[in-house]
DNA sequence: ATAAACCCCATTGTATATGTAGGGATTGTG
DNA sequence: CACAATCCCTACATATACAATGGGGTTTAT
């Protein structure tokens, strides 16, 4: 299981956003200096966010994004698929080299790559946003918390 | 879940190599015509597959590769793992734009990439390749069938 | 000696990932 | 109305990984 950087920049913004006061707006500037993201990538990100439906935008002066959902209403496939697309591709893509032979998918592997697909779909339909905002909080918690002791 | 071409080649080959006849070589060429993959890229397939002890060789005149233990033995994690590296990348790779700024990763980003990759992994651990021989063939056998009907 | 097979490394072409650049459109505020 | 802040959009550039390909070298049965 590997993620991308794109995606992986995609699921930091919407822990952001989600830790961020409801309802209020929060601009790219911020998040791309606060994370360590690129700011020209990440008005990529969250364009294509905003077409998946994810999160809304206001253009002009106190602009800028907020969720279109409640946290607990995201699920974290959703995030991911709308960065890389689906997660189970309906089709393989084709070799260059060998083009019209014997290169009919096999089935037991198509199988293999089904049920690890759904496995992967399950964990990630089961996780929110509101999950993951809340698990950075408690890292950040215990964090905290070590710091304690060296003061 | 995407696997690349080279772990798709890898996969039908231990397969075919499962449904030979134990104890006997099977060579390159043949693999490489009767499943339409190109020689010469199967040949580093199998190479990697014998370095990771899933199959052994034999050289010269009469030589070929055959499975080092019986398919009920291999896993097909084992197989992507040889092929593709961990599962679960101790360490992702780093971004270049950014360097040295708040490229901190995320707990709960890691989490989720943690989970899904258990989830993938007891999927994969399950699947022997003794399995996935048999479920090839029995969709070979369903496919005969259901030519049947048109003779 | 010869041919069949595996062994090994270097190179190449393509696609994908990861950004950069430049400007355009919208909107609140003085 | 001017201006600045902000998002919006397209095109381009570069790096890395993927998918082969090429050219030989080594081992071994006959």
């Amino acid at each position: 299981m590997r993620l991308s950087k794109k995606t992986e920049y995609a699921l930091k913004a919407l822990i952001y956003a989600a830790r961020h006061p409801e309802g209020t707006t929060f601009q790219i500037k911020e998040l791309a200096e606060r994370n360590g993201i690129p700011k020209k990538f990440l008005e990529l990100i969250l364009l294509e966010l905003k077409n998946a439906g994810i999160v809304h935008s206001r253009r002009g002066v106190g602009g800028g994004y907020l969720l279109a959902r409640r946290p607990e209403a995201v699920r974290s496939s959703e995030i991911i698929e709308a960065i890389e697309g689906p997660l189970a591709p309906a089709r393989v893509p084709k070799a260059r080299g060998t083009r019209g032979l014997g290169e009919e998918p096999s089935p037991a592997v198509s199988r293999l790559v089904r049920e690890s697909s759904e496995a992967i779909g399950s964990v990630l339909d089961r996780w929110t946003l509101a999950d993951l905002a809340r698990e950075e909080q408690e890292a950040a918690e215990r964090r905290q918390r070590n710091l304690m002791y060296f003061i």
